[in-house]
DNA sequence: ATGGCAAAATTGTCGGACAGTCAGATTATC
DNA sequence: GATAATCTGACTGTCCGACAATTTTGCCAT
């Protein structure tokens, strides 16, 4: 990165303070579970405007930095969910309009190493989501998107288990993408329920087994399946989305 | 993902104007470029107050959605750049505490195959920019920052070069994240400098000739590099951070 | 068209206001 | 004395109105 961050335009206050607030987040001054300031307080000590504070605060809480317990009213530190910054990513993809097949590498590159440490590393609570996560796919079999969700989950439960949270937190917006086409794969596709349950079961074998380098190779295959899926439903010459 | 996206709790109106708003975009309605209807404008359509607006632009601001060209006060939609993106998914790891071995995990899981499909696709152009990268890396030798912002460009370049916005994309935060653990292996590993350059040389010569297996393989090599020089450079054991 | 200028529009910020609510202190009840 | 019902105060969400600075626009002369 030969450029900073912030180009020089940064005169507005709102942004300036959230910038200082983000600094202190980051530098540990402030700590996640801390309460912020009440509004009118960080007014008094910014010496700016209430209105000028919550604007800067929404640009903090949009980046998850702040937040709020259920029902509390009074804004937090937090630590950014996965979820929150993941979705962000996988819109921001969305809207770069990526292909089907950039997806499928970028999953091929990830799911299969987080598949080899999940193996390596899960927990037996790790182990008991992927189960549950397998368990809803097959019940849900009837329903398209309870099993879409439900392979999106045990996609999410593999790279959890990876004790990874960089693979995790790589791994989760291309769930996010990975959600419509699979949703048409498992509508037109008449075997993809039976190759995925199949690929799952696998894996989640192998991972129990912790053979690591199997629980990779049968990712990797899984994840093949899936292009496959998606050529065969999009009429087998590959443009998707 | 069994849950959608809105708990219940989405009260707020700035958070349900900034959602529909973002619907909008994402739906295409509005699209990149458009110009956003004034602030007086959209507090009229939609009802409320213009400080609420304000609120719900600030969120749509930060995500990236919305922004201005140099100089201009109207907003206008736009797509989210990697830059801003990724940059949020740094912060949020690094709030995480994430180990340099997690970060290095993942690295090797991207890097290397980011190498390879640049050595299949790279267009001349991409080709140049990891030529200038390399230079800047030469020159920059003596200031340990501007090796370090050169040896992150590369990154970024052979990324660019895959021609794969999704691993782009995911590997944009790798390098924001990589940079204080980089700057003290440059600063405290002789040998570092130079094995770099090494590394860099031969992927960059595998990607010109188009030899994807060598650019991936020397990819890899040069990211185990990076996991020796920081255990050297951290005293064998390796706990980063 | 082109350039320049005044008017209109727009953003950033400010001050004040008010209803709804969550938390804690206070008081009434068993 | 312990618990339930209330009162108080501090906050947040939202609104109104206002003003300077700057951008955009419409208009006029060239």
């Amino acid at each position: 990165m030969s450029d900073l961050f912030l180009p020089l335009d940064d005169h507005p206050a709102y942004r300036q303070i959230a910038n200082v607030i983000e600094q202190r987040i980051v530098g540990r001054s402030l700590r996640a579970g801390d309460p912020l300031p009440s509004e009118a307080d960080l007014a008094r000590q910014f010496g700016v405007n209430r209105s000028t504070i919550r604007e800067a605060i929404r640009e903090l809480e949009t980046h998850g930095l702040l937040g709020r317990m259920r029902g509390e009213k009074r804004l937090r530190v937090t630590r950014p969910e996965p979820r929150r910054v993941s979705s962000g990513v996988s819109r921001a993809l969305a809207l770069h309009d990526v292909t089907f097949l950039e997806l499928w590498e970028a999953m091929m590159a990830i799911e299969p190493v987080a598949a080899q440490y999940a193996a390596e590393r899960r927990s037996t609570a790790q182990l008991q989501n992927l189960g549950h996560a397998r368990a809803r796919f097959k019940r849900g079999a009837a329903d398209t998107a309870a099993a879409v969700s439900a392979v999106m989950d045990f996609f999410t439960a593999v790279a959890a288990a990876s004790g990874n949270q960089v693979l995790a937190l790589s791994q989760a917006p291309l769930n996010l993408l990975l959600e419509p086409a699979l949703t048409r794969i498992i509508d037109c596709v008449p075997q993809a329920r039976m190759r995925i349950q199949d690929a799952q079961a696998r894996i989640a074998d192998a991972i129990k087994h912790r053979r690591s380098d199997q629980a990779r190779a049968w990712m990797e295959k899984h994840i093949r399946d899936f292009r496959r899926g998606h050529e065969i439903e999009s009429g087998g010459s590959g443009s998707g989305r």
